[in-house]
DNA sequence: ACAATAATAGGAATTATTACTATTTATAAT
DNA sequence: ATTATAAATAGTAATAATTCCTATTATTGT
């Protein structure tokens, strides 16, 4: 993979948020640093990035979601505002058994909690 | 909600399988049995259904995929042949634990497993 | 400096899904 | 049974997220 200055920008605009940001919010991002940045560049960095293993993708509903965390961790799903929320809920060695319990390699595995955020305490 | 003849027809297969399908494999069997049925009215009855709780909406990355199985339940995820299998990793206490784990109200729990099915054993 | 080729912009194409509207159908009241 | 009502529908247009295409530009090894 050959050097990109608009890589390098992508990787800087996920690396500097905690908030999973879509592929649109990323471009948006990178328009004030780069105008003339187009949206299929945006795609096809995060694409190579989640290749190479220096992002994660995941799938937020049906929209795709972008986060520099690769340690393995949960996600907790606010239904009102739509935040998600980095969470550690199972120890490696939890994760392990769970991965064994099933005839199946297991790889990674994927949990949300879907509820409703502190934010919206009444 | 008022009966539909093509509602029902429409619950009928969600209800025959264990595939988890998505709209346009469940369109394609209605037109086998409703010719002149509409993929809009099986996207709208899909909704309808699920608000109704009769169905479970999941994703599946960027599409929706339909189950009748309205079990608290977890799938695995095969990376290869990209079948979804239920599975029971959780018994209800230890899910409501999980739930109290964190400062935010939770309604449900959902579950991945990603790796490889025992299809492709070599 | 130059050649090879990866990366890009800009726009077209694709896919999944939702919205719109005139018509049809279920059903409740007569 | 007939009729009035509003929900459901077909068919199509519109939208949103993403991928694809191609001529041009930029990076990097020589």
């Amino acid at each position: 993979m050959r050097y990109s200055h608009k890589r390098e920008a992508i990787q800087e605009i996920v690396y500097g948020t905690n908030s999973h940001p879509t592929a649109d919010w990323i471009f948006q991002k990178a328009k004030v640093k780069i105008p003339n940045i187009s949206l299929g560049t945006v795609y096809r960095n995060l694409k190579q990035l989640d290749d190479a293993q220096l992002i994660n993708t995941l799938y937020d509903g049906n929209i795709a979601r972008y986060d520099w965390n690769r340690e393995p961790h949960d996600h907790l799903k606010c239904k009102i505002c739509g935040d998600l929320i980095d969470v550690q809920l199972f120890d490696e060695q939890i994760r392990n058994t769970i991965k064994k319990q099933y005839k199946f390699e297991a790889d990674d595995v994927l949990m949300t909690i879907i509820g409703t955020c502190h934010k919206h305490n009444k």
